[in-house]
RNA sequence: GGGCGGUUAGCUCAGCUGGGAGAGCACCUGCUUUACACGCAGGGGGUCACUGGUUCGAACCCAGUACCGCCCACCA
């Protein structure tokens, strides 16, 4: 070894994550192992569509435990030998970006609309060439394998192409097309969202209950709304059928105060009577129920709110140009004074928010695109169903099916600049439609009356283009050699609460696009809640940065944390388990220092003659097999506290220190061992700790080139040896017993206690027990441990042995009590498997004797 | 309103098809034992939310109750 390497080496008792990590991840950049050729095909292959992280994003928690498990699939798959590739990118996030950079903008003086489209659009893009490899760099320091040469963004040239074709398509298939239906507003973005992007919040309003006036008669039908300014768009009133207080009034009118209009009295059934007086006031322009009663019924629809969340002519001379907020108080004064105003109540129900600008929602009628769901979601079901994709844990399976099987049309279109602007032309002079795969594409003129073409002003929504992320990526509508070979891709990671935005819509366009499912399985992981238990937010300010974490800890130690805290419920953000991380590193550097400062110099290599070294095999072959499977079926958690727990507790708790002496000589057998069982347990960590079982491989005499593309261990059963591990587990109950007799009798840690046993103890027992088989043939034994008799020296204090024996009888009296009591029910001798009823017969008499022992 | 999940040691969580409750951290007691104090050895600590049922036997299965959380939903 190179000395100044052996001296680093030697020296260095704590490992050092800071100064390994930059170092050993430009080492695998260089040497290009994430970049694989796009060959082979997508069955021998392993291959993962990242879930495109937002440009604006920084590294959240989310992204580092998605980012850790994909990164361990892939590392594993790679090592075992499979063209491994790991897609990376980012999504445009059309709403997010926009609003950094108009704040950015505002704080300049300027509006978007100051610069006109296409500056400010430029200026978005100046904006991401920017800061928008931030979280690609950020994705690094976690360690991930990703192919970074093969960066995709939704916006690309090529991907841009991709977003184009498939809407061609759809709209060609008559499956996207243009209506005016009622959408969810957002006035925080000043676009149409879907309903996805939708949240509901508990929100305290105040109801107000308005007396309508009938025509023709001194009655009142009374309705209650929380938005009495919506009135203003009342075209009628209903009540359900079957309510007899109102049946006569079905077909007469009403009359809408303040405004005067004549309002049909109809009957529906979504009127539940039993909600305050059992009248509705229907206003389809901004209410989705309504909305769907106005079309139902015929109603006129009549908008009042604009898209600015100001009250538009139709509202009257009054109201037309406040706000909304205005226009209800003045409303509710004019219904006061007109005594139409009957009560109001402080009312708590929910009301859909914006989730991008968190603005409340206004229900609007407007213009938009959308698009059919139901013949694309029919195959999507279908493949779940048969389990062409595998979505687990098992309960999310059903809601998926739940939700695809009751899909609704998608609102498609956003009133924003930053993103895919629909391919589609307008002529103004004979409302012709063109549709092309992009201005290229376009006609210049309109086919049929040669008038001049407009393209329409709005964007796709992002996920549109997030949908067809798995294929898009590698090259399609091309037939690329990296589309041959990794589509399908092996498996995706992904949080729940994208399961409909992204998911299934991935799922629905693979299969009508790309001839294929996009993934094989979901693992839908838990969420990581922040240390109180809230949800991590920035809002909340509840967020923990993983890049400081990694900071402090080191990536690897993150990521065995978060690993170790995953599972299929959600839990806390556990510090303790990344501290487990960063001291399994540390153990894992010193442990190896022990062995390669002083094995011989032997080939590595598995030598199973004592028994100690029978057992440790053995048990690194079963843990390999048993790390390995579960690896394959993402329980990620107990995978690596299994391999946490051979590691420290039996490698280096136990044969690391009884193997000590013979390492120290210099023994072969032993150092070929010990090297074999380190490069073997490095290789097995690597997928979850790259950075020090890479380091520390750097230091291995075996070493032929990198740790990552390093062949994963496969388990070798020749090795599994049930008697050994069945004699070394009573080897180390007696040591463990020995020692804990030392301590309760309070012996001095470095005595030696004198013993006598019919057969000669294991050395390894001897030195770990701080035992001597003594000589003093007809000295009485002062007490017993297993099949160890101990005998009395001057260092023992005779009341402590005293103590601990009555304690011990204590302990066998309560368990042949228990024993007898279990023996003495007829039923459970009767009835319990024979097998068991025996083992606790041979229990009963173990204690009985032992205690007949020790009877004073 | 519908659906799903949770309630186990002081804390964060494991506990497979029902047979004597586990881990990590924290705590207590010893250890400068020549890999590691980010360490070693030993120890204490749990009516497994509650109530009933099934069973020879229940943390585990069934029914219900109480809290907590998440998802979906068009009752003003």
């Amino acid at each position: 070894m190179d000395p100044a390497r052996l001296k680093k080496l030697e020296e260095t008792t704590r490992y050092d994550p800071t100064e390994v990590e930059a170092r050993i991840f430009a080492e695998w950049m260089d040497a290009g192992y994430f970049h694989p050729d796009a060959e082979g095909t997508p069955e021998d292959n392993f291959s993962v569509a990242i879930p495109p992280p937002n440009v604006t994003g920084a590294l959240h928690m989310g992204h580092a435990l998605n980012g850790s498990m994909q990164d361990a699939l892939v590392r594993m798959n790679r090592m075992r030998g499979r063209n491994s590739l790991w897609i990376l990118g980012t999504d445009h996030a059309g709403i997010a970006t926009q609003s950094v950079v108009e704040k950015m903008l505002r704080a300049e003086g300027v509006s978007r609309h100051d610069l006109g489209r296409e500056e400010f659009v430029r200026r978005v893009w100046e904006w991401r060439e920017e800061y928008g490899s931030r979280i690609v760099e950020q994705y690094k320091r976690l360690g991930a394998s990703c192919d970074y040469e093969r960066e995709r963004f939704t916006l690309d040239k090529g991907y841009v192409k991709a977003v184009y074709r498939v809407f061609k398509q759809l709209y060609d298939k008559g499956y996207i097309y243009r209506d005016n239906y009622m959408v969810n507003w957002d006035p925080g973005s000043h676009s149409a969202i879907s309903d996805l992007e939708v949240e509901n919040r508990e929100v305290t309003d105040t109801i107000y209950s308005i007396d309508y006036p009938i025509e023709g008669s001194d009655r009142v039908l009374t309705v209650a709304t929380v938005r009495p300014e919506t009135m203003l768009a009342d075209t009628a009133v209903a009540v359900n059928p079957g309510d007899e207080r109102y049946g006569d009034l079905v077909g007469q009118y009403c009359v809408l105060p303040l405004v005067g209009r004549r309002l049909p009295i109809i009957a529906d059934d979504h009127v539940d009577p039993e909600f305050g007086t059992g009248a509705l006031k229907i206003t389809p322009g901004h209410d989705p129920n309504d909305f769907e009663i106005g079309r139902k019924h015929g109603l006129e629809e009549i908008v009042v709110i604009g898209p600015d969340g100001r009250l538009t002519e139709e509202a009257g001379e009054r109201f037309a140009g406040l706000t909304a907020a205005e226009a209800q108080e003045m409303v509710v004064l004019a219904l006061r004074e007109e005594g139409a105003l009957r009560a109001e109540e402080s009312y708590t129900h929910s009301v859909p928010f914006s989730h991008r600008s968190g603005e409340r929602i206004e229900p609007l009628i407007s213009l938009q695109w959308f698009c059919r769901m139901d013949e694309l979601a029919a195959p999507a079901i279908e493949a779940v169903e048969d389990d062409r994709v595998r979505i687990a844990p098992g309960q999310w399976k059903r809601v998926y099916l739940e939700w695809m099987r009751e899909i609704r049309p998608w609102c498609i279109s956003r009133q924003l600049w930053w993103g895919h602007r629909i391919p589609v032309w307008y002529c103004d002079a004979c409302e012709e439609t063109f549709v092309a795969e992009g201005p290229a594409q376009a006609p210049e003129r309109c086919g049929a009356c040669g008038g001049e073409l407009r393209q329409e002003e709005d964007v796709l929504d992002t996920w549109f283009s997030s949908a067809i992320w798995p294929f898009a990526t590698l090259g399609w509508p091309e037939d690329t050699p990296e589309l041959r070979a990794f589509y399908p891709t092996s498996f995706l990671t992904t949080a729940r609460e994208i399961l409909f935005l992204w998911v299934a819509r991935m799922i629905m366009t693979g299969l009508e696009f790309a001839g294929d499912v996009p993934f094989k399985d979901v693992y839908v992981h838990s969420v990581i809640q922040a240390r109180d238990g809230r949800r991590m937010s920035k809002s909340l300010g509840t967020g923990i940065d993983p890049l400081e974490e990694i900071d402090v800890h080191g990536a690897d130690a993150l990521r065995f944390g978060l690993l170790a805290m995953s599972s299929t419920q959600d839990v806390r953000y556990s510090d303790a388990k990344v501290q487990q991380g960063r001291d399994l590193a540390n153990k894992l550097w010193n442990a190896s220092r022990l062995i390669l400062l002083n094995a011989a110099e032997v080939e590595a290599g598995p030598v199973a003659e004592r028994i100690e070294d029978r057992w440790i095999l053995s048990r690194l072959e079963r843990t390999i097999a048993s790390v390995g499977e579960k690896l394959d079926a993402y329980d990620f958690a107990h995978a690596v506290q299994e391999a946490y727990a051979f590691f420290w507790s039996e490698l280096c708790d136990w044969y690391l220190e009884i193997a000590k002496p013979r390492l120290y000589e210099g023994e072969a057998e032993v150092s070929a061992n010990l090297l074999w069982l380190l490069q073997r347990t490095l290789a097995l960590l690597h997928p979850v700790m790259p950075f020090v079982s890479e380091e520390v491989w750097s230091y291995h005499p075996s070493r032929q080139g990198h740790l990552a593309v390093h062949p994963f261990p496969e388990s070798d059963a020749s090795l599994f040896d049930g008697a050994a591990e069945a004699e070394m587990s009573e080897a180390i109950d007696l040591t463990r017993d020995l020692r804990t007799w030392r301590d309760l009798v309070e012996l001095a840690s470095k005595s030696t206690l004198p013993v006598r046993t019919a057969d000669p103890l294991p050395e390894f027992v001897s030195r770990l027990a701080r035992v001597e088989a003594a000589d003093a043939g007809l000295a009485d034994p002062i007490a017993s441990v297993g099949v160890v008799q101990i005998l009395a020296s001057p260092e023992i204090d005779a009341a402590a042995v005293a103590a601990r024996l009555e304690r011990r009888r204590e302990e066998l009296r309560s368990e042949v009590a228990r024993a007898e009591g279990k023996l003495a029910n007829e039923k459970f001798v009767a009835r319990a498997p024979a097998e068991l009823v025996e083992e606790e017969r041979a229990k009963l008499e173990r204690y009985r004797a032992e205690l007949e022992e020790l009877a004073e």
